[in-house]
DNA sequence: AACTATACCTGCAAGC
DNA sequence: TGCTTGCAGGTATAGT
């Protein structure tokens, strides 16, 4: 499931490689996928511009076009952005695609259809409204002062308030769980009870859990791929994600899963004990 | 107001 | 074997 680090490493495949690349024609747009913006529209905005550099705000994708639109692409659960030969076979799935210069096509497949896209022209939006307001931990104002601040004024459990993507955007649920086992605090712990110490210690295992997934260009468990195709090796150092009934690589006790928040939660019992439910 | 449940989707895996 | 069932999860929205 494509979070920071994940969307980050499509990122700059697509900074290297799409850049400077002119839309000869939009080829596929499914509407499904596309929502309320509609088809004429993307093909309007699009076809003959240029894709002039690859940002990102938390998982959003954001692409600017020459003439000022910018296009958005939220991959979802299972969105893969890919960068291919024109004559790559025509894989299942495959919502939208871009043909390009140079041979090249930007193709958007999404088994699982969670996938969204929009255009921002004028300052105005069609299609979905992206609520990533937060900070994007890769920012610099993401500093511990900040994430300090954050926990402080957040009621609720860790787990939640980490995933709230109006507060810090990008992180989901792999990520959130590794992280909280490297600072070994509960997911149950509340986010405003974090003393100072522990919320540094939280603030670091988030940004090495980051970094270090990201130097692997991500987790692939199922679906995800790279522009180009490739899965990422960060599945090999998860710690406790997916790992229910297996031992923590910190202290050999059983990883637990529970539902929290409406989805599983993957922790130590005894290195992440202090703070309710075990 | 804030928390919970559900809808959206498909592929996969487990169970019968 | 082949079917059914349940589960996975990011986010918006409906419901409590």
């Amino acid at each position: 499931m494509p979070e920071l680090p994940e969307v980050e490493t499509i990122r700059r495949d697509l900074a290297a490689r799409l850049t400077g690349l002119k839309i000869l024609e939009v080829t596929r747009s499914a509407s499904k996928m596309l929502r309320k913006l509609p088809a004429a529209a993307l093909r309007s905005a699009c076809e003959g511009r240029i894709f002039e550099r690859a940002a990102r705000h938390g998982k959003l994708l954001q692409l600017p076009l020459s003439g000022g639109a910018v296009l958005e692409i939220h991959l979802g659960m299972s969105g893969q952005l890919l960068l291919e030969p024109w004559e790559a076979p025509d894989e299942p799935h495959t919502h939208v695609e871009f043909r390009l210069e140079r041979g090249l096509a930007l193709r958007f497949r999404d088994p699982r259809r969670f996938g969204r896209w929009a255009l921002v022209e004028n300052g105005k939006r069609k299609g979905q409204v992206f609520e990533h307001a937060g900070v994007d931990p890769l920012d610099p104002a993401f500093d511990e002062a900040c994430f300090f601040a954050i926990m402080r004024g957040a009621r609720g459990e860790l787990k939640r308030v980490l995933l709230d993507q109006s507060r810090i955007a990008g992180l989901g649920n792999i990520y959130v769980c590794e992280a909280l086992h490297i600072a070994e605090l509960s997911p149950y712990r509340g986010a405003s009870s974090l003393s100072g110490s522990e919320a540094g210690r939280l603030f670091e295992a988030v940004n090495s859990v980051l970094t270090l997934a990201l130097s692997h260009r991500g987790t692939t468990l199922l679906n995800y791929r790279d522009a180009s195709g490739e899965q990422g090796g960060f599945q090999l150092k998860l710690a406790v994600y997916g790992r229910e009934g297996e031992s923590c690589p910190r202290c050999g006790s059983k990883v637990k899963r529970q539902v929290q928040a409406g989805r599983s939660t993957f922790y130590c019992p005894k290195c992440q004990g202090r703070g309710r439910k075990m």
